[in-house]
DNA sequence: TGTACATCAGTGAACGCGCGTTCACTGATGTAC
DNA sequence: TGTACATCAGTGAACGCGCGTTCACTGATGTAC
């Protein structure tokens, strides 16, 4: 009424982004998003066509950004510490934490992604992949070099258990501290009943995860790399 | 037509443990579930009264089974092998993986919970909290039986960096092997794209997955128990 | 053994509702001459 | 400077469709007397 123009198209993204990270594609109405973003139902269609073209227009702006800033962030880490390996698994973990757990547009980004990544559609796959292939490929360099690599396979089992990790502590935070304006009440959620968050200020919740994923994977990392390459286990009598 | 009665209830939860488990709640219709039975419409709600409360008989059912199954093995582990770390991690694992990545419904079954984990909704969250506490606290003491416990809190860490492996592991086989009659094609998906699963046939990764992930974390587990309890990390000069 | 009634497992059609989308329209701003 | 037209951002109401659910009904089986 008051406001004349000017933003209506950010302020659908915006609230778009919030509500599909939280609730999902299908969960999600238009409606649901025009009355989030306090925008004529029909202003929705007028700027994106489709809700299905919005949620990918939703996907490639939270995506782009991150993208940039990640892989510097990766190359600086590496650039600043070559071949120290402790350096470079805390200061990759570091660096997504502040990111993702600080920021309410972090957080929108993970929980986006981990819904792709484990229940994506197939319309979005390609754009997601593009979008996470070179990072993961990046961390992988960033973590083996300079350690003497037996096994080529060993580094994608090496990024597997990172990534399984670094999904698991965000998540764990996420669930018990979600974002602004959820609607239900986050201390009846799932995950932060199964797997509480450990600590309650968020700087203490990094420092911590950071410390323990960092010892964790160290000395797992190069377990894996010493090993023999990767043979069949219980080969009957070892 | 030809068939009179029977298994009709049956093959409705069969059906929407299928669909739920692909494609969410959200996302699949009572019709979708009906005709994917081979069942009249109004016999779904004439045997489960509402959608929300066939979703929950499908969480039911196929958790009931499981939990005791993987209770008892969890025991047999620990009781033939008291005080072995490498036995409790590649049983737990190899237990895990056969389970689920062998049978359509484990399939099903893992990929309903990590659904309900990661985006879940508040009236299902207690149900599969009360199913999944026990089972990762039983890990939990079987990983840590006889090792020298220096920080309580360490457990709970170590027990997270393991649940982050085993979606992950899990999830990458999953993601690009589908239950029969997935309608998307598999190669197209996002995890499949991004994680392809490093062997064809399913007991070849499984035997690698265990070997890797055994290796990986008995190094982190111990490392982190025998480590400080928890510092800050970076205090300064170190 | 025979009839009457009750229960059960579905069935076919319809209910109203909310969905994504469309359409004719408005009022403000920009451009041409 | 003034008028005519074009473009743009948004609006309000409606479209048809698919949704979860309901309802009156059917035909088979079980039970009572």
């Amino acid at each position: 009424m008051t406001e004349p123009r000017a933003d209506t198209r950010e302020r659908i993204l915006d609230a778009a982004q919030h509500l599909f990270a939280r609730e999902g594609y299908s969960a999600v109405s238009v409606r649901d998003i025009a009355t989030a973003a306090s925008v004529n139902l029909a202003a929705v269609n007028y700027h994106f066509q489709s809700k299905a073209n919005l949620y990918r227009e939703v996907l490639v702006r939270v995506a782009g950004a991150k993208r940039e800033r990640y892989l510097a962030g990766l190359r600086r880490i590496r650039e600043e510490n070559p071949g120290d390996l402790e350096a470079a698994v805390s200061g990759f973990y570091r660096m997504h934490f502040e990111d993702t757990l600080k920021t309410e547009e972090g957080g929108h980004f993970v929980r986006l992604l981990v819904r792709e990544m484990h229940h994506g559609r197939q319309e979005t796959a390609q754009l997601v992949a593009e979008l996470v292939i070179p990072f993961w490929r990046e961390v992988g360099e960033a973590f083996l070099e300079g350690q003497p690599v037996i096994d080529p396979a060993a580094a994608t089992w090496i990024v597997g258990s990172m990534h399984g990790q670094l999904i698991h502590f965000t998540m764990r935070w996420l669930k018990a501290h979600p974002p602004r304006g959820e609607r239900t009440d986050a201390l009846g959620e799932t995950m932060a009943a199964v797997f509480p968050p450990l600590a309650d200020d968020v700087d203490d919740y990094i420092d911590q995860a950071v410390a323990h994923i960092t010892r964790f994977s160290v000395a797992g990392i190069r377990a894996v790399l010493a090993g023999p390459s990767h043979p069949r286990p219980e080969a009957d009598a070892s």
